[in-house]
RNA sequence: GGGGCCGUAGUUCAAUUUGGUUAGAGCACCGCCCUGUCACGGCGGAAGUUGCGGGUUCGAGUCCCGUCGGCCCCGCCA
């Protein structure tokens, strides 16, 4: 009988009924257990682990018990039953083992920079550095296969609600607003450059004017932007989908029952019923201070400027005064803290640039805190009845310019549920954030922008961007949110000429510029251009979700470090003085 | 561009608080012992420019200054 060269079998298929069977297997030796006479070897492949026992009077028993971890090597022998008391419940193939006939050694290694077998930390630039060792530990062995089936699952949901797969082009050209691009020099055209794709969004809308009515791709997205955990640098991943003839709502159903699907199929944690809470982005902003909010536990910020308008608290009516906003935070069950507890708070939101924390709590004893006295009674009783005090609680207040004030006491409330535990565990909390402002206003360059997607549908059409103040308009622009991370925006598109020309007009841009920067897209426009619509949720997070990791990295098979570098294949790198010349590229070193 | 934390053996950490003898330990590695382990066990060994440079001091891993690197955050991310 004849074998197959290296294996007959995977290390994690053998059972009981395989015993007495001649196989062969090949893996990478996971563990080594010598005990001078009987040797034992977890021999692990990509599909598990099996124990392989050499005996002491075999001919390879010196050379297997040279053998480092992590080499790989072939073993050829017999499936023996393992005795009742040796059997390991811990592996599935514990039941038997293999008795090693013969052994070839297939690729040997070297002493290891970490363990391979073991799970203890390790510093993240020699993980990087040994990227092709670290994957093949269980944890990120394991993201990585989930990955795949994830993506694979997407890809089944997609066609089965009547979507294509399309490519569209890696190399194109860059566009104004957004990240910054990456840009590839061209050869043939000197001083002209393509950029990477910060998303595919031009294509697949001209997809949608070229009739294909519902498209999705698995789309590589670049920029150019510092990396966060939650935010790989250079390059992610998004289920790009936009489908034509539709409404916000028939974009959301599509999302809803994909990710009711899917994240089910690969967690056994609770997941939001479908239809997902719509929440405005104006009230987002007012009760979670963040367009992400996690909806995990409650905390909701309450607005009580109203209260202190005449109000005899003087350090809350000034701010009134001058144009700013009073919110607090009730936080159950912080009233027998001790003080450092509310110091340290304080100091949390003088950090974030606060101008302080005042804080009431309500004791056995009454209302105690720094502001209590100076409230006085016919203010608080006014405050209860916009927020009923419950006993033992603490109402953290921030009074300030309204920007700053909802930017921290949204910090202050994902602050307090760290602190205190609050996050319902084993959840995933799904709500949708619309009617985004179409425009804002930069400070910096002290003009109207766009606030998110230039191409999206102003609520109320031509209509709406002629008559309403620019910074009162609203978009048909929508974000997905799970527990506090931002899967996705998409929008409705502006499919039309007319509205595209004024709308970028009010953001500063003169029609011969659209024309020159989006002129294929608005050419298409001109010819039968459906309404049409979609979004774009980020792979990586998905998977991070899924996972249940804080850091993108470890769902990602080689990513790149914080600073944008490719430890393990040296990128970026420096080119040839033939490469630049080629490309008509003159190195201007910066100044040191 | 800015802020925080961290750099000690191949690796994970200790010694830093209060400067003071020869910088310790687990895993890995090397040698010896061990025939039923599954994180095998036992005995022994090798392994260090304390990231780098400068300073203070009788004396610096420890204090000071600078610098490099890593992670996290702010800015940035239509």
């Amino acid at each position: 009988m004849t074998l197959h060269p290296y294996r007959t079998h995977t290390c994690g298929e053998l059972r009981l009924p395989h015993a007495g069977s001649t196989v062969r297997l090949s893996g990478w030796v996971h563990r080594k257990r010598d005990h001078g006479g009987v040797l034992f070897i977890d021999l692990r492949d990509n599909d598990g682990i099996t124990q392989v026992v050499i005996t002491p009077d075999r001919a390879i028993h010196d050379a297997a018990s040279d053998l480092h971890v992590e080499t790989v090597v072939c073993f050829t022998g017999q499936v023996v039953p393992r005795t009742p008391d040796t059997v390991n419940p811990k592996l599935s193939t514990g039941a038997v083992e293999v008795v090693a006939e013969t052994m070839q050694v297939l690729g040997s290694a070297d002493i290891l920079p970490f363990p391979v077998a073991d799970d203890t930390q390790v510093s993240e630039t020699i993980r990087l550095t040994y990227r092709f060792l670290d994957l093949r530990r269980q944890r990120l062995h394991a993201n990585i296969i989930l990955r795949s089936r994830v993506i694979a699952s997407i890809r089944r949901r997609m066609m089965e609600m009547g979507f294509h797969e399309f490519q569209t082009p890696i190399l194109t050209s860059s566009s104004p607003e957004g990240a910054r691009d990456y840009l590839v020099p061209s050869r043939l055209y000197p001083g002209k450059f393509y950029a990477l794709p910060q998303a595919p969004q031009q294509f697949k809308q001209l997809l949608m004017v070229a009739g294909f009515d519902r498209y999705f791709q698995i789309a590589p997205c670049f920029r150019d932007e510092d990396s966060r955990a939650d935010r790989s640098p250079g390059e992610f991943y998004q289920l790009d989908l936009e489908m034509s003839f539709v409404e916000q709502e028939d974009v959301f159903r599509v999302v809803e029952v994909l990710f009711a699907g899917l994240f089910p199929e690969f967690s056994d944690w609770s997941v939001t019923p479908p239809p997902f809470p719509r929440i405005p982005y104006a009230d987002a902003m007012r009760r979670y201070g963040s367009d992400k909010p996690d909806l995990r536990f409650g905390l909701e910020i309450v607005d009580v400027t109203g209260v202190f308008r005449d109000a005899e608290f003087i350090a809350f009516r000034r701010v009134v005064d001058a144009g700013g906003i009073v919110r607090l935070i009730p936080v159950p069950d912080v009233a027998g803290r001790p003080r450092s507890f509310f110091d340290s708070l304080e100091a949390f939101v003088k950090e974030l640039g606060g101008q302080g924390l005042a804080y009431l709590v309500f004791t056995d004893s009454g209302v105690k805190g720094p502001i209590a006295r100076a409230l006085g009674a016919d203010t608080l009783a006014r405050l209860s009845d916009a927020v009923p005090p419950q006993p033992g609680a603490g109402w953290f207040f921030v009074a300030d310019e309204e920007p700053v004030a909802r930017t921290i006491l949204g910090r202050l409330r994902l602050h307090l549920a760290d602190l205190l535990d609050l996050r319902t565990p084993n959840a995933y909390r799904f709500c949708w954030i619309v009617d985004f402002p179409m425009y804002e206003f930069d400070d910096e360059q002290q003009r109207i922008v766009f606030s998110h997607n230039p191409f999206s549908m102003p609520q109320g059409g031509l209509e709406a961007l002629t008559t309403q103040s620019p910074l009162d308009i609203l978009a048909y622009q929508y974000d997905i949110v799970c527990n506090g991370v931002e899967l996705s925006s998409g929008a409705i598109r502006n499919h039309r000429p007319d509205i595209m020309y004024r709308a970028f007009e009010i953001a500063g841009y003169s029609n011969e510029e659209v024309d020159q920067k989006f002129g294929g897209m608005i050419r298409a426009f001109r010819y039968g251009a459906p309404p049409h619509g979609g979004i774009a949720p980020g792979i990586d997070r998905i998977v991070m979700l899924l996972a249940n990791e804080e850091n993108l990295r470890e769902v990602i098979a080689f990513p790149m470090n914080q600073n944008a570098q490719d430890l393990l294949m040296g990128a970026p790198s420096p080119v040839t003085e033939e490469q630049l010349r080629a490309l008509h590229i003159q190195l201007r070193q910066p100044n040191s």
